[in-house]
DNA sequence: CTGAATGCAAAAGCTTTGCAGCCAA
DNA sequence: TTGGCTGCAAAGCTTTTGCATTCAG
């Protein structure tokens, strides 16, 4: 996902109907970088749609991904969360506060896949995640480490 | 987890009760390389111990992890998997059949991770998770491509 | 107009929780 | 004997489904 004109064009591409509720959901992931889940999602526009239901944004969601405008992510093992950025890199959880942030390829390198190894799979896809405690929190805790 | 027996030993020595249940979940556990789920070990139990309760085999598998025994794969976006090999390893996942293989760190190496980053953050976990087609999936596919 | 999308409600999984009774140590 | 464990049932979440209604093209 890109822009919101060009995830509208390429759904309209796909003979898919441009609805309110569709571009709605496309405002709140594109401006976002928290990896939203349905429910935040559900949140956020519960109060501009008071008639936008889950249902439809999950749809929305599964219609999305199938056009490769948004990927799932599963490194929140309670639910799924959507990730606007499509192109690969990698994701870091931190276990203190929960927050999801992206890192990318050119921090950590993708690894290598081995000859021995792709020929013996068909390889579509490698997900990296990182569990931690990410920097605001690890200051915070060293901070409480050195109080008197 | 290596053996019953040192799994056994482990939970003694934090004061957890060996109670026929949990050896029966060890068991499974310990002959198995095929990455159960909560569901896939009450199947396979619930015609030795008929009352059996999905509760117990929940709160065993929480002791297991906590123990460091057992460690909670998310490559399947369904529901849980337990894997009773904790070496650092990696995961594969079928798109076709649905099974998760082991990947050793031998044959596909774990990314390093940069000075930048461990600075930034402090990092507990590094799970790396692959999709594709498994190598007798693929063979099947390819058997059916060559058919008459 | 018409088929696709929405929204509601109900249902389906997976997982957690509360609690009485039981049992390993 | 006793605190921890089990098993049942109920509840809590997330996600899916069916269907009548609405609306984009």
């Amino acid at each position: 996902m890109k822009t919101r004109e060009e995830t509208i064009q390429k759904l309209r591409s796909k003979g898919l109907k441009i609805t309110p509720q569709r571009i709605a959901i496309i405002d709140v992931l594109e401006g976002s970088t928290s990896h939203p889940s349905v429910d935040e999602i559900y949140q956020m526009l519960s109060d501009r749609y008071p008639t936008i239901s889950y249902a439809t944004i999950y749809k929305t969601l599964e219609t999305l991904c199938e056009a490769g405008e948004v990927r799932e992510i599963n490194i929140d093992p309670h639910k799924k969360r959507y990730d606007p950025f499509t192109h690969p890199h990698h994701h870091f959880r931190c276990l203190v506060c929960g927050k999801i942030e992206d890192i990318s390829p050119e921090e950590i390198p993708f690894p290598e896949m081995p000859k021995k190894i792709k020929e013996k799979y068909e390889i579509t896809d490698v997900t990296l995640y990182i569990y931690g405690i990410c920097p605001s929190c690890k200051k915070q805790q060293h901070q409480h480490q050195t109080d008197p």
